[in-house]
DNA sequence: GATATTTTTTAGGTTTGCCTAAATTTATTT
DNA sequence: AAATAAATTTAGGCAAACCTAAAAAATATC
């Protein structure tokens, strides 16, 4: 369980191609520096990560296996949250971080078959399939959409707690479909069409906002 | 998570009114009865439990509530499994042993509303509702009702057009009493009294009825 | 009712995952 | 390159939940 936590955690940290740091870590799983050591000796030597003390680490390829798996059945689970049980797209995350620790291979994929296969979570985040492959989404930032071309929510970057209330007060949604209708250089702020209705938002929330043409 | 298999443990043990034992619970949880002596203690702090050295144990009320909020995850997780995603029911009890411990009140209360407020899981026994109260007894197959003893039909599994038309006409509906008379050895098919009137049913149909001693 | 047997508890140990504080290594300044 | 600062590791502890072995209490037997 606490094994998994670092795992899922390791994974987002080594997209830069950079070894992940021990106090990288630490700060990501609120822990302190001396028991990501303590862990990192341990998932060495189950072959999941090739710690160097000193030096940082990555995960080798079964650890990597090992964090796909989990974060599949953490977005089955939100989506699972979302589309079947109705929870608010902002709410599934702490229940599906308890839910993706439950590890039965048989419970995930008929929970996947269930769901009918969905390829993205309600962040927008790609779901694993059975074997860790997942769809890579050529998603451009909400800025780099030109004027007038319309193209669909697909991934929430930076999801903190007020991000995702701010977005849910807007209505902006995972799915939505947006148009870009002015660009304001001055602040770099929006003004967007969404069902309808004209929204400005600011540079701050367009950065955050990932979007797939549609 | 220890904890909670504890008290859930207790419960289905205090069901005689004597108080449950040490060895008796060490048993059950696959343990040593010092384990057992180490955790009463803990949850007699805790007002749980209303352990006395040598003396056994009992739920205090709080204990029994807390099992009791165990007991409808479980369950309602067992008929989710068996009700959509077609596990058999006898492969459902192990993978929701560790979807209970999965804390969430506001996760089991749309679960429950998603699957339309169950009464009974797929092991016949009663789903707790969230203030802790159940159906009393158990949901049998009807092949299994003593002679003579009337029981009420509280769920008819496998509900095909032609299952559902055939009750119908014979007029056998949920909530019906019925008193089993006479069973034939022979096809398994058994004689019932609904209503005042003889019914012959076969087999076929038997295996779908499940009744509550009323 | 004394003794033997069973049950339960106590005492002390192990592992896991975390912690603090001190030591060590690496990186940054000057 | 020496000194300082920052990052990381080591050493030693703590709590939870288990364990074994010995002691104590309750129960059964003669």
């Amino acid at each position: 369980m606490s094994e998994e936590n670092y795992l899922k955690t390791i994974f987002h940290l080594q997209i830069k191609d950079e070894n992940v740091t021990t106090n990288e870590l630490a700060g990501k799983l609120k822990a302190k520096p001396a028991s990501i050591t303590d862990m990192m000796k341990k998932l060495k030597t189950r072959k999941l990560v090739n710690y160097q003390p000193y030096q940082g680490f990555r995960l080798t390829p079964d650890g990597k296996k090992a964090a796909l798996s989990i974060i599949r059945r953490h977005r089955l689970w939100e989506y699972f949250l979302a589309e079947k049980l109705k929870f608010n797209w902002d709410e599934v995350h702490e229940v599906a971080e308890q839910l993706e620790h439950v590890s039965s291979k048989k419970l995930i994929d008929k929970l996947d078959e269930y769901l009918a296969f969905p390829k993205f979570d309600p962040h927008g985040d790609p779901i694993p399939d059975t074997n860790g492959k997942m769809e890579t989404g050529k998603q451009i930032n909400l800025a780099e959409l030109p004027l007038n071309k319309p193209a669909k929510v697909c991934f929430i970057a930076n999801q903190s707690e007020l991000l995702l209330e701010h977005l849910n007060e807007k209505k902006i949604t995972i799915g939505a479909m947006i148009v870009v209708k002015r660009k304001f250089g001055y602040d770099d702020s929006l003004e967007i069409k969404l069902d309808n209705r004209l929204l400005t938002i600011s540079d701050q929330l367009v950065k955050n906002i990932f979007v797939k043409h549609g």
